[in-house]
Parts: C-alpha cells; sequence; structure tokens
DNA sequence: AAGATCGCCAACCGCAAGCCC
DNA sequence: GGGGCTTGCGGTTGGCGATCT
C-alpha cells in the first residue's frame, strides 16, 4: 500500500480509503502530528498523504493511536465512575471520559452497550427503565464500592488514584488536577443520587450538590417497595464476572 | 472437528454546534 | 448576518475472535 503525497492544499482524487487502519497509515498518522501538531483534520489528511477523510483521521488518532490513550479492561473504580456519571449525564459519553483518564468516549460507549446494557437485559427490563436504574443505584454502585474498599490495600486502590474526580463539585476538571483522592475520599465523593429520579438521564445537572458519604450506601439496602420484587435472571457462570456482582452477590443482596 | 452463535470493539455515519470568511 | 466548512458527539454497524453446540 503506498501513499502517495500530494501536495497540500491541492484537489485530492475521490478515492478515499475505508475500513480499519494499516500499519503504514498509522505511521504516517503519528508521524506527522508529531511534527504539525493535531487539528485541522482535513488539511492534515491532505497534507500527510492520507487517502482518508479527516474525521476518520481524527477518529484514529483520538480513539487509538494517542500516546495516552489507555486499554484494557475498565477497572472496578471506572465501573463505579462510569455508573456514577452516567448516572448525572447520560449518554453524554465524551463528558464522562473525561473524567476517566487514557479512556476514549467511544470505550465507555462500547462498555456501557455491550456490558451494562447486557446486564439490563438480562435482568429484563431496559437500560432506561427506572426499575435498572435502581439495580445500578440499590445493588451495582454499592457493590462496586463494597468491592474497591475490600481491596483498598491492592493495586486497583492505586489505580483509583488516577481515577477519582470529585463529582460532587463544580463542572468537570481536567482529568490531571483530578488525582488527588484516597479510596476514602471515595466515601465523600461518591454521590448516590438524592432523589427518586435522581438519575434523569440525560439530564445535565452537572453542578447540583448530590454529595452523601459513603457510608450511607449501606443505607440503600433494604430495597424500595417494588423493587424488591424484581426478578433476577437466570445468572449462570460468568455471567456477571466483569467485576460486577456474582450470583451469590445478587442472592446475598435479595436477602434483604 | 466444524458450523453456529455470541460478544467485543474499531470504524463509519448523520447531525448539530462552532468557527471563519 | 449568513453560508460554507470543520469539528465533535452520539448512535450504529461490520468484522473478527471466542465460545458453544
Amino acid at each position: 500500500m503506498e501513499f502517495h503525497g500530494k501536495s497540500c492544499g491541492g484537489e485530492e482524487e475521490l478515492d478515499l480509503r475505508r475500513g480499519p487502519w494499516t500499519v503504514d497509515e498509522d505511521l504516517i498518522l503519528v508521524n506527522y502530528i508529531a511534527v504539525h501538531g493535531e487539528g485541522r483534520w482535513n488539511s492534515l489528511a491532505r497534507c500527510a498523504g492520507l487517502k482518508r477523510t479527516g474525521k476518520s483521521c481524527r477518529l484514529r488518532w483520538l480513539n487509538y493511536l494517542r500516546p495516552d490513550v489507555r486499554r484494557g479492561n475498565i477497572t472496578p473504580e471506572e465501573q463505579l465512575l462510569i455508573l456514577e456519571l452516567h448516572c448525572r449525564w447520560g449518554n453524554r459519553w465524551s463528558k464522562i471520559a473525561q473524567h476517566l483518564p487514557g479512556r476514549t468516549d467511544n470505550e465507555i460507549k462500547n462498555y456501557w452497550r455491550t456490558r451494562v446494557q447486557k446486564h439490563a437485559k438480562q435482568l429484563k427490563c431496559d437500560v432506561n427503565s427506572k426499575q435498572f436504574k435502581d439495580v445500578v443505584r440499590y445493588l451495582w454502585i454499592p457493590h462496586l464500592v463494597e468491592r474497591i474498599r475490600a481491596s483498598s490495600g491492592g493495586p486497583t486502590a492505586a489505580a483509583y488514584e488516577n481515577v477519582a474526580v470529585p463529582i460532587t463539585s463544580g463542572p468537570p476538571e481536567n482529568s490531571s488536577t483530578a488525582g488527588s483522592s484516597s479510596l476514602d475520599t471515595l466515601g465523600t465523593q461518591f454521590s448516590p443520587p438524592a432523589v427518586s429520579d435522581g438519575f434523569a438521564a440525560g439530564g445535565t445537572q452537572g453542578g447540583e450538590d448530590n454529595s452523601a458519604d459513603v457510608s450511607q450506601l449501606g443505607e440503600f439496602l433494604p430495597i424500595p417497595d417494588g423493587y424488591a420484587d424484581l426478578e433476577f435472571p437466570d445468572f449462570d457462570q460468568g455471567m456477571w464476572g466483569d467485576n460486577l456482582w456474582t450470583v451469590e452477590d445478587v442472592w446475598l443482596q435479595q436477602q434483604f
């Protein structure tokens, strides 16, 4: 595959490439950005000699080639953040991603669709339904907090240093400034929605004060009226294996 | 062992907001 | 002010590897 450079600004033919990026293309893009910086994606694509749209270049860079992009499993701490922030902002993936250093909106979106929505399906409810939101609120999030606490001496606690954000306050700040917490501060920062429909998918009440102490998490249980009757699907082995909860967890929670 | 199904993820598409001339 | 272009976002899809039957 050859990429013949064209004079910057010249008219390019329309045989644009699509589909997976090749190593050569990646190299060209990375090298070009290293020299010229990012932005102006359409002209960047032309000047770099890439037969790609600017959009495609931008996406490839942001989601894959950027040096600080972080890959691999979503940690429980990150799961907690995603759930919490999604509760607050809904499908504002890019906004959520700002609080997970190295994670892209695409990755978070994929995580949500493949994991979270799968679990909603298992519970036979819509991911946007109150029922599922209650599951998240009263089971999933407290469970994650417990897990994080339980492993606070382990590596995940250290990992959490990088992802914790002061979500109880003000507008989002740069993630690089958000690492001033420990697991204990998680307790004060983690903020279960305070009111019944506080999840408000799509709501943008970013500045609201819904702070709460993590010690209140236990008070999520017992479960509110109606919720206790929720029928759980038949959890097979591994079904909830993504550090979410296990069959035993669900059973224990159901005892309340 | 082979075909079918599932799950994950990279990449594309359409739309809207922002920017510039 | 407005029209065109660029950028960014969220939704969707297609391909591929893993798992199941």
